[in-house]
RNA sequence: CGGGGAGUGGCGCAGCCUGGUAGCGCAUCUGUUUUGGGAACAGAGGGUCGCAGGUUCGAAUCCUGUCUCCCCGACCA
């Protein structure tokens, strides 16, 4: 084992954020810009991004909502209209204030005072201000309830620490906009699309997450509850993959989202939001990547299997080509999850060994190797990208027939799309803790377990205001956070860790992200 | 935004203390020999040392400012 020569300098075990750090440029996904907190999406990275955006929008059309777009720039005054929204966001905006720039006479540029905007625009941080403004527009009457939008955007926080994928200054995403008639049905919404979320997760992504409601003093600002999918990450730490909220009226009453009901009077709409960004990429990475680098759940992966052939600057080179593209063809021609196999035959010059690992450290899931000797045999060199190394410590690769191989291809990028999936819940149930009933005994686990802690579930009596706070202070000076409340838990039986009160519900306590 | 660390060819680093106009490894290009597994040898190209001022005959090196990145914290849908 420990002859193993890695494609990564860098171990889990040993740093893990360094080794997240390393895993986003060997595998080419992403790279720094020189703004502060914003990235460049390369090829690969992006190509992941598409992916997710492709199997989410669906999830999405298929309950009910048409997609939309709205203006990055929200005037001030829209977006001053919700009182907790503003304080939630007012200290992260970028601001636009001009319109022109001048010279400055030493050879640079400055805004032009004359050309200063007579009211200012924020750059968006989400759209719910600007979306309820057309939402009162669009809605006259019942009949228009539910009202089901989601729009894919990039939106703007300015951040005070960022990490690639995982919180930048600038992220893409997907905000959903629901306006319904009552409570009981946007509540449902929310649900629904949290499910959405969870499955989406889990299916396409092959992160396993626990869906549930946050606490009090982790809503959204402005909302009237807060739901969310929690992942854990391989060190340990809870990463808030997507986020999904009921907001009351008080979004409707603050844009005049009104309509007419069934008797004639004016009620306000009830509203949801949700969202997924570009952290999730850093959550597949976190969940999949290994010390080789990133592996890609093959429903995500750009190209799901990759052909290599083992040029030589040879006249035999055509034919080897030849050999490949049959194979590409015929592979491409099948179903794999629903979906065209996506093949990639990689005719760039360099030799065959060099860009496998350069696919390894991509994480493409199937890697095939083919050389003159597998020609003569009818043969292929196929290598599993999540069944890597073999026992003697080298890759670990089968020879199936040329057709062999591609008979194989659908049910093999399904078993490593389940087999990825098996790992993370594997691990994640390995390093949930139920056995922690005192405050004591929580701080001890946690200095016990400094690098792989993993989350506690503890009982609590969910505690509100002030008593909230306090609770939330107690687990600061430990670094933890309540994650969520547990869709499905098993009833609460015992007293609340914090309060000695009976507890009324089981929640989840982890350092995060 | 506070504390700490760092910015030198594509990547990773040395040089900085004790100023004298840049070096190593990997990668790249060319050639030769190889070739079923992350090749060897030889040669070559590529950097105004993050940026802006200052000190000096002379600055990667000293001083000031600033930008960006990383770690810890505060903050965070």
């Amino acid at each position: 084992m420990s002859n193993i020569r890695h494609a990564l300098s860098v171990k889990r075990a040993d740093d893990f954020a360094a080794w997240y750090q390393e895993v986003i440029s060997a595998a080419d996904m992403a790279e720094e810009s020189g703004v502060r907190g914003c990235m460049v999406i390369k090829p690969w990275g992006y190509g992941i991004w598409e992916r997710i955006q492709r199997l989410m929008d669906d999830r999405i059309k298929a309950t009910g909502h048409d997609n939309c777009y709205f203006p990055i720039f929200i005037p001030l005054s829209n977006f001053e209209r919700e009182a907790a929204h503003v304080e939630g966001f007012a200290k992260e905006m970028a601001v636009v204030t001009h319109h022109r720039l001048i010279a400055d006479g030493k050879g640079g540029l400055i805004p032009d005072p004359e050309a200063k905007l007579e009211e200012p625009l924020v750059v968006r941080p989400t759209s719910e201000t600007i979306i309820g403004d057309a939402m009162a527009r669009w809605i006259q009457s019942w009949r228009d309830l539910p009202l089901l939008t989601n729009q894919w955007a990039n939106v703007v926080r300015w951040e005070m620490r960022t990490r690639m994928f995982l919180r930048t200054s600038e992220f893409l995403w997907q905000e959903g906009h629901t306006a319904h008639e009552n409570a009981a049905d946007a509540q449902e919404h929310t649900l629904r699309m949290l499910e959405v979320y969870r499955a989406c997760a889990e299916d396409d992504l092959a992160m396993p997450v626990i869906a549930g409601e946050k606490p009090e003093n982790e809503r959204f600002p402005g909302a009237v509850e807060t739901w969310s999918i929690e992942a854990m990450m391989q060190d340990g730490k809870a990463l808030q993959a997507g986020t999904s909220h009921y907001l009351g009226t008080n979004f409707a009453k603050a844009s005049g989202i009104q309509y007419q009901d069934r008797e004639g009077g004016q009620q306000y709409c009830h509203t949801t939001s949700w969202g997924v960004s570009t952290r999730l990429i850093g959550g597949v990475i976190m969940t999949h990547g290994d010390d080789d680098g990133l592996r890609v759940p093959p429903a995500i992966a750009p190209h799901q299997v990759v052909i290599l052939p083992m040029l030589r600057d040879q006249p035999e080179d055509a034919a080897l080509l030849e050999y490949c593209e049959a194979l590409r063809a015929s592979i491409s021609s099948q179903f794999a999850l629903g979906e065209k196999i996506r093949v990639l035959l990689d005719r760039k010059p360099g030799k065959a060994a060099t860009k496998r690992w350069d696919w390894v450290r991509k994480g493409a899931p199937v890697i095939i190797e083919v050389g003159g000797r597998d020609m003569e045999s009818k043969v292929v060199s196929l290598l599993r990208r999540d069944r890597l190394w073999a026992e003697n410590g080298k890759p670990d690769f089968a020879t199936p027939s040329r057709d062999e191989a591609a008979a194989a291809m659908p049910a093999m990028l399904g078993d490593i799309q389940q087999s990825l999936f098996n790992e993370a819940a594997q691990r994640r149930d390995a390093n949930i803790t139920r056995d922690v009933t005192t405050m004591d005994a929580l701080a001890a686990f946690y200095a016990d377990n400094q690098r792989y802690p993993g989350w506690v579930e503890v009982q609590w009596s969910r505690p509100t205001g002030a008593a909230l706070d306090a609770v939330v202070e107690k687990l600061k000076a430990l670094k933890l956070t309540v994650r969520n409340v547990p869709l499905g838990a098993m009833p609460a039986d015992g007293a609340c860790i914090f309060t000695g009160e009976p507890a009324v519900e089981r929640i989840y306590v982890a350092r995060s992200y």
